[in-house]
DNA sequence: GTTAGCACTCTCGACTGGAGAGTGCTAATC
DNA sequence: GATTAGCACTCTCCAGTCGAGAGTGCTAAC
């Protein structure tokens, strides 16, 4: 059972480990925090918290450590959240209004300015429409038989896919053809540009639906992630070890990073989610934790997260990342709305 | 002086260091290569090439390492390239044309592709009009007081940005505007565009003209790049050091590399150039070597490039690079080509 | 339940002492 | 004069050792 007693040391040797680094001796635990009792009780209490699953030994007789469990009760139960000051949050906002480029830009720079937050590596996906429908297309000469697709999504994404064309164009016809098409297709999703694409006659216009239909369709899957703050990671002393170092690397820039973004999908917008260690099902992720929000609306929705070894300062990151994801979900609007 | 012997000694020590990544020593040189000359005098003929400055010790009585001028004279005189076999270009070209994305998507997967052949980092950048043109600008209304901005540029590069709007505008205004901006600025350079928006008595069409040239600046500055194959780079014997490492990820990261390529920018289309260690301006580029290669035409220069540690496979790395920069000229204007 | 005292364990850094690799030099040889 | 065998010398690298120090667990007293 965790006593009151237990709970509060437990809380101690969390984040004196945090700060440090170094596992914590009772008498560390005594003397940072001035307590009125001896190092043998504390020394009592560590070997029933052991006993208890909540930290563990490097070697015998060493120092304690937070286990997994040791850092989820920490995260659930102990912790107090240091807020984002008002200075800070005036800083971060700055920073991302500088930037009137695009959706991209942003994403970019909040990975950045998140990762520089919290002293660890950033991820900021694109947000993903649940059904991703187009706004408008626009055709685009580019030589005598091709012609560049030009789509602006119901987000504000852009994107573009070369057209081969059967029989040669003009611009003039391009933009006569897009006029028309948009007509049909505005606010379409994949299956509608599908049949509207099996109506038409021309080839060549057929074509372009079928395309816009495609690129609505990779919209929807396609989940371009923003990742920085590789060099804050790696300075990390879990990480003193040129192995492990490459390991960081291969693991942050892997697929496996993503899934775990995937895997969080169901989580509500607002709340963040915190996983750790070998809480991810993957083998090669057991030495990292995760804080992860999502972001937007309920018509396009995308993840801000931080990743760092489990000793983590999850005190400071929690409450960074649910501010930043806020701050993406108010952009996001701005851009989206209608 | 270079005699023939000490030369072809040279290029032995050049070739067997960048193999192994250990000091030659003159034993090695001789049983490698089978001569019939004795270690003694491979010796006197390395104190030689030492004294006149292409080889080194990392210390007293350890085998010979290459200085820069040692890998210049080998890169120069010495070497035999190592052709890109038939095989490895149809792997390379079937690869990139998998992809039918757009600019994007080819310029950072062939750094992905490059890196993997070369086994260390590569860095592409798109490429920058020598004079940036625009080609068509449309409006899409956003909500009543923004609009997006879509500018498909001369390289059929897209380049968007929200503009706020005076007055309220509906979509069909705004494509009407677009179709008479098009007729008045097609084909403008930031200039002319600013002229153009100079005459508008409507607020927000000078608006819209003043942000098109603003994008055509934008365009013209801004080199993004894709680099790929910072685990490749990372495993190099060079970088078994976790500061050495750090750095490493730092180097590769930062603005320098970036200025490195702005100074090879004075370099011919098709022709490849090196700079090894000390040849950067760059303290902090010192013990790295880049292969740097210009692709595009007249109008518009993108670079192709690989980033390592001054022992680089110099023989295999040049014509790859070289091969992967006519490819992306070629690719460049297929979508260039008007 | 708490605490002082103490023996015990384990790590870590410094030191040491070859083994091995490779050179430079000298003197003999072609 | 170039080449080579021989050998002393230098330096690194690795494994082993040792002691200091940190920290614990246990016991016995409070």
């Amino acid at each position: 059972m965790l006593t009151e007693r237990r709970a509060a040391i437990l809380g101690m040797v969390v984040s004196e480990y945090i700060s440090t680094a170094e596992p914590v001796s009772s008498r560390a635990i005594v003397a940072r925090h001035h307590l009125d009792i001896s190092t043998a009780t504390i020394r009592n209490e560590l070997a029933r918290l052991e006993e208890d699953g909540y930290i563990t030994q490097p070697y015998t007789s060493a120092g304690r450590v937070p286990s997994d469990m040791g850092y989820r009760t920490f995260v659930e139960m102990l912790m107090s959240e240091e807020p984002v000051e008002a200075q800070e949050q005036r800083t971060i906002e700055h920073q991302l209004h500088q930037v009137m480029g695009g959706l991209d830009e942003w994403l970019s720079l909040s990975a950045t300015i998140l990762a520089g937050s919290v002293g660890n590596a950033a991820v900021v996906t694109r947000p993903r429409a649940a059904s991703s429908r187009i706004r408008h297309a626009q055709l685009v000469e580019l030589n005598h038989d091709t012609a560049l697709l030009v789509a602006v999504m119901d987000d504000g994404r852009v994107r573009q896919r070369m057209l081969p064309l059967q029989s040669p164009t003009s611009q003039a016809q391009l933009t006569d053809r897009a006029v028309r098409l948009n007509v049909r297709i505005e606010g379409a999703d994949a299956r509608i540009a599908r049949a509207v694409a099996a109506e038409l006659p021309d080839p060549d216009e057929a074509a372009t639906a079928r395309a816009i239909a495609d690129l609505i369709d990779e919209q929807r899957i396609a989940e371009e992630t923003f990742l920085d703050g590789l060099n804050a990671v790696l300075k990390q002393p879990e990480f003193l070890d040129t192995d492990r170092m490459l390991e960081a690397v291969a693991t942050l820039q892997a697929y496996r990073v993503r899934r775990v973004l995937e895997q969080a999908i169901d989580a509500q917008i607002g709340s963040t989610q915190v996983v750790i260690g070998r809480e991810h099902g993957d083998d090669s992720m057991q030495e990292w934790s995760m804080v992860i929000s999502r972001y937007g609306d309920e018509d396009a929705i995308g993840t801000v997260a931080v990743i760092g070894p489990t000793r983590m300062a999850y005190h400071r990151t929690i409450p960074r990342v649910r501010y930043v994801a806020r701050l993406m979900s108010h952009l996001l609007h701005e851009v989206r709305q209608a």
